[in-house]
DNA sequence: CAGTATCCTATCCGATACTG
DNA sequence: CAGTATCGGATAGGATACTG
């Protein structure tokens, strides 16, 4: 048998048990960063194939870490939250991006892009403060992706709510930014600002928006010496 | 292929790439714990293979978390050192302590006994201190043993070094403790007290040895809220 | 003591297609 | 939308023996 445990009787042997299996920290940090549909969970991990999520999110449920239940009158659907238990793994998710944001080079985070994915991340923690209070539309166009949507569009609604689209959904541009994902993954990391890039970014439209960028973007939580909002 | 990696920027994925593959968070532990020589990392991770230790290591010193190097006038022998990255792992250790020490429930924990193992952790830890200032040998004998060594002996010498036998080093012996791996284990790991324990254990030599058990035992780095000493 | 070498298989996982 | 079913291949890793 390849798998029987560590047979050891350490809490540390006992979490990595649990833990340390292929996707399923990446899993967790999804849940901690608010996903909570299966289909959302599938886009922040969208090399994991289905079954192999539905499989990690049941063994995560047996462990008492994730709890999955029916959205109240919506029938069918369901929704996966993290129990008090789950939720005290903030700290190590905390930790392994500390870890990985102080000692992985850059270089190699600069490796792994991925436009859809950075869209996805960066839906997730857009500011909309220091946005006009009405809807905004802001298109993004890499011009270095060859393979998959190399346009974006973010649609943030006047309550807050941000939608990503990566098809034209027809409204009225405010901004488009015309930069290579590289470029945008580095401000996104905390590794570059807008300003530094100014000479890979292109802006059409809003010069206010435009101005403001480096506000109502936000940075991931795992920029340089940023924190995890729980 | 089935390792491509995740394809991730994301700090947290990095790290993962790196820590959650099989034993290497615990190869790490050991580490942390001050094991330098390959065959005292193995004691602490007896069920892995030494060739998966082998690789291991070899991964992580690829990584820059781990350096090799040679003992100086001791011909041809290694020893495996963190380096400062290496070091900085501690607090995800911690975090993976703390979280199996609290969620795991300690009946599983009371299920992966091994007095072996027990020992070994327990040698490390032992605090000479409250020991008389002379050789002391202290000799554990555990009644449910049946496959493997039901006997141990902890010499203390009188600057401090510990060492752990399985064969009787012949020297005369200054306490004996009788007991069942299951409570030692509970004490070690700070679930139970050696007062609390009493009628499971049975003391026969140096009644003041006895006596401060619970002083010159130490506990486990990652028993009931104690933090691990870097 | 400190590892290597070899072998072999269980199982993990990726790909794809499909369903209520 | 939210998964399940099926399949096959790669490989991780367990067991064991061996070596300088």
């Amino acid at each position: 048998m390849t798998h029987a445990g560590y047979q050891q009787f350490c809490p540390v042997a006992m979490t990595a048990e649990i833990l340390c299996t292929r996707w399923t920290v990446l899993v967790i940090r999804e849940l901690v960063a608010g996903s909570s549909r299966f289909n959302d969970l599938r886009r922040g991990v969208p090399k994991m194939s289905p079954s192999l999520l539905s499989q990690r999110l049941k063994e995560l449920e047996e462990h008492g870490i994730v709890e999955r239940r029916a959205i109240p009158r919506e029938h069918g659907l369901h929704e996966y939250r993290l129990t008090p238990s789950g939720r005290d793994l903030v700290p190590v998710i905390e930790a392994f991006g500390k870890w990985g944001q102080k000692w992985v080079e850059s270089g190699l985070t600069l490796r792994n892009l991925d436009p859809s994915l950075l869209m996805w991340d960066m839906r997730r923690n857009l500011d909309p403060a220091p946005l006009p209070d009405q809807r905004t539309v802001i298109q993004f166009v890499f011009s270095d992706v060859s393979r998959g949507p190399r346009e974006y569009w973010l649609v943030v609604e006047p309550k807050g709510d941000v939608d990503l689209c990566s098809t034209d959904p027809g409204f009225d541009v405010d901004l488009l930014v015309a930069t290579d994902v590289r470029t945008m993954t580095a401000i996104w990391m905390g590794l570059a600002t807008v300003k530094d890039s100014r000479h890979s970014i292109e802006f059409e439209g809003d010069r206010g928006i435009a101005a403001t960028m480096q506000k109502w973007l936000g940075l991931s939580p795992f920029a340089t010496s940023e924190r995890l909002a729980s």
